[in-house]
DNA sequence: CAATCTATCTTTAGCGA
DNA sequence: CTCGCTAAAGATAGATT
């Protein structure tokens, strides 16, 4: 049955293209665009065929002053850091899955490959956010910045846009077997590097490495 | 004056969200809404703060029967060998680069920094679609398939996702300048390996290297 | 937070240029 | 590949559950 005279909301709203001020609203506006982009991506695969990656960052809202920056184990094991990052690959449906998210089990992986485009955005977006966070938290502020700077001008050394694009162009379409074997070689230098720091580094604050 | 008789067009018509196969048609709803999905980026990026990367890559269209495999410099300098990427970062408002493009000359860079994450993107769905591409091609279809083959190698056998993804995951947030050093010298590795690559490797066929 | 509902506001399919 | 036009399809602000 219809209910002919019930006029219950006002529809549509124009609003303007700027900063949501208020937080609730600017929440839930994120959650509902999060999934229309999504949705877009979609489509747009579909029905052009063409590959899409897109990754969100939402920044965390709250800057409690710290001081309390006990492992929060009770969020779900991920200490408060920085927002949280959706990310969408294709060809995969929907395939949403959250990095740094609340809940460290709701992360279902269907297509790995698919996926790593996106996972990608949303690392170096998270990465740049690091940053940022730096700006607000203070006592592990220099240090903060210190990487993101570091990361960022990593990436301006290699003469362009980032040192790895760089080396694909130069290697070009006809050659490059030799790019995957260094990426694995990279790798490890990598992972000693990490390993050491990782020693000599006090198990401080909030820096678990949250078990997916 | 408003020309009060005249329907011109049919307006919006109802479509399935499966592949158009009119290749023209395809092309260019393609346009629209590539503009429309970078749109939605910034504006949702104005109104939540968030940082968004999208990346679309376009496959190229023909297949031509091979066997022309000469320098296709007339093009503008980029051969015949994927589609078009376009990304976008934030917060940059709709800045656009477009690798693999027809045109060399029109990229402008103006924040380096927020396009890195799009430009990351970019370069990833590229290097997927390379294998891809290699399945039409017949000549260098086994080179090409091994290259693909092994970069996406190379991310599985970091354990996870991405290998460096991976890196920071094992860094955690408390340290990882190690990680920016570790990844110039990757850098100088990985050109040295070009560099023999390329010096090796006759200026064959349609391998530019593209002048930005 | 996520799902619904409704009345708009926004995007875009089809055609040309 | 991009731009303009028009009208219908689709997305979503605001309120509610």
């Amino acid at each position: 049955m219809v209910k002919p005279g019930k006029k219950t909301s006002k529809g549509r709203q124009k609003i303007e293209i700027r900063r949501i001020e208020d937080k609730e609203k600017r929440q839930v506006t994120l959650c509902k665009r999060k999934g229309g982009l999504f949705k877009k991506c979609s489509e747009l695969q579909l029905l052009c065929g063409a590959h899409v990656a897109v990754a969100i960052f939402s920044k965390r809202e709250d800057h409690q002053p710290q001081g309390s920056e006990a492992p929060p184990a009770a969020t779900g094991g991920r200490p408060s850091r920085g927002g949280s990052v959706f990310a969408m690959g294709t060809p995969s449906v929907d395939h949403v899955l959250r990095r740094f998210a609340p809940l460290p089990g709701d992360v279902h992986v269907e297509d790995a490959g698919c996926v790593a485009a996106a996972e990608r955005a949303a690392v170096e977006v998270a990465a740049r956010e690091m940053r940022e966070t730096a700006a607000l938290v203070d006592a592990e502020k220099k240090r903060m910045e210190a990487i993101g700077e570091k990361v960022v001008r990593a990436a301006e050394a290699a003469g362009k846009r980032f040192w790895w694009e760089a080396d694909v162009e130069a290697l070009g379409e006809g050659e490059l077997p030799e790019f995957a074997r260094a990426l694995q070689r990279v790798r490890e230098i990598v992972q000693r590097e990490a390993g050491k720091r990782q020693a000599s580094a006090p198990p401080a604050a909030a820096a678990a490495p949250w078990h997916p």
